[in-house]
DNA sequence: ATAAGTAAGTTGCATTTCACAACCAAAGTG
DNA sequence: CACTTTGGTTGTGAAATGCAACTTACTTAT
């Protein structure tokens, strides 16, 4: 029945109308996107990767999701290739060339040939790297307990489900 | 107990761990990012805003939250002003500035002097600008069903809640 | 075995976004 | 009447991103 000791909030008795949470800024409604997932995740997204940029700004590998992540595969999987990369950055060849690019040109990451497949290249890092992917992964941290400290802490693990399962609907959706 | 007759995922026991979600992505897991919520939005931010512009393509409001959520406003609250659409969208000035320049040009929207503050100025939706901007509602509510279906009908609300709340305590925090 | 097709990366290009700084004009405040 | 704050504009520069075209190499089919 839903009735245990957790937050009102957190638990919807699926009768229950509750939709007296109002979203207006500044005094103002949002019209039609007052009811619109995509707005609160591209608000969210804009605000979240400003700070995650902030807590980065002082390390090489400044703004955008990618350079992260790439870091971190190639850190996590040694011989790993740009392809790879791509697929998880959702993001073409050219785009993902240009991050890798970057990044071998600041001694991060090393480019040998797939000794498998002469067109494609084995990512590895390098000393240098490997210290920013450890940077990384502490900011990365931190900006999860930090800045998302208003989730409740049972809010949490029911959260991350969804937008973990969102995620993964929608990665099905656009292969 | 949470022994409704909804999905099995819908309900979290509190001392459930139910941690078996693993995210990967062709084969390869994500290190620290597969707990990161800042991951799961920046990724659906970037799945959301391009279908999103896709299916706004034709309509000389092109990509963007900015214009899309300034139409709105300016359809709703005549007389805005832009400094008022900026908070909304959480950009400075300039950006904001020139995003209403554009849908002036566009013929979307016209600029009058604040009769009250000489400085500011009123904005108002003009006949084409009002069309469009309901073309913009149908397309967004389009969006949530078609793109969002993979959202269970009960999590639908829940979700929605845990975003708006996110999104409030994340702009008391910027502000 | 050779030809056609497909996949990996690179380059070029063009577009857009966005933030910061500097600036002007008008209000409000002492 | 200074001084500060607010509303908007212009300038500039950096960066992201997506598309098209191209080269090289692997794969498949005939």
């Amino acid at each position: 029945m839903n009735t245990d000791d957790n937050s009102a909030m957190t638990s919807l008795p699926e009768n229950a109308v509750e939709d007296d949470l109002k979203v207006t800024i500044g005094g103002l409604q949002i019209d039609v996107l007052e009811g619109a997932f995509s707005w609160y995740i591209r608000s969210l997204d804009s605000v979240v990767s400003r700070d995650l940029d902030a807590r980065m700004a002082h390390l090489e590998i400044a703004r955008g999701k990618g350079k992260i992540t790439a870091i971190l595969l190639v850190d996590d999987y040694p011989g790993i290739r740009p392809s790879q990369i791509a697929e998880v950055l959702m993001r073409d060849r050219p785009a993902t060339g240009r991050i890798i690019e970057g990044m071998v040109a600041a001694g991060l990451i090393r480019r040998e040939e797939d000794p498998a497949d002469q067109r494609a290249q084995s990512l590895f890092i390098t000393e240098k790297g490997q210290a920013l992917a450890q940077e990384v992964r502490a900011i990365i941290r931190a900006q999860e307990e930090e800045f998302f400290d208003f989730i409740a802490p049972e809010d949490r693990a029911q959260f991350m489900r969804m937008l973990k399962r969102a995620y993964l609907n929608m990665r099905t959706k656009c292969s």
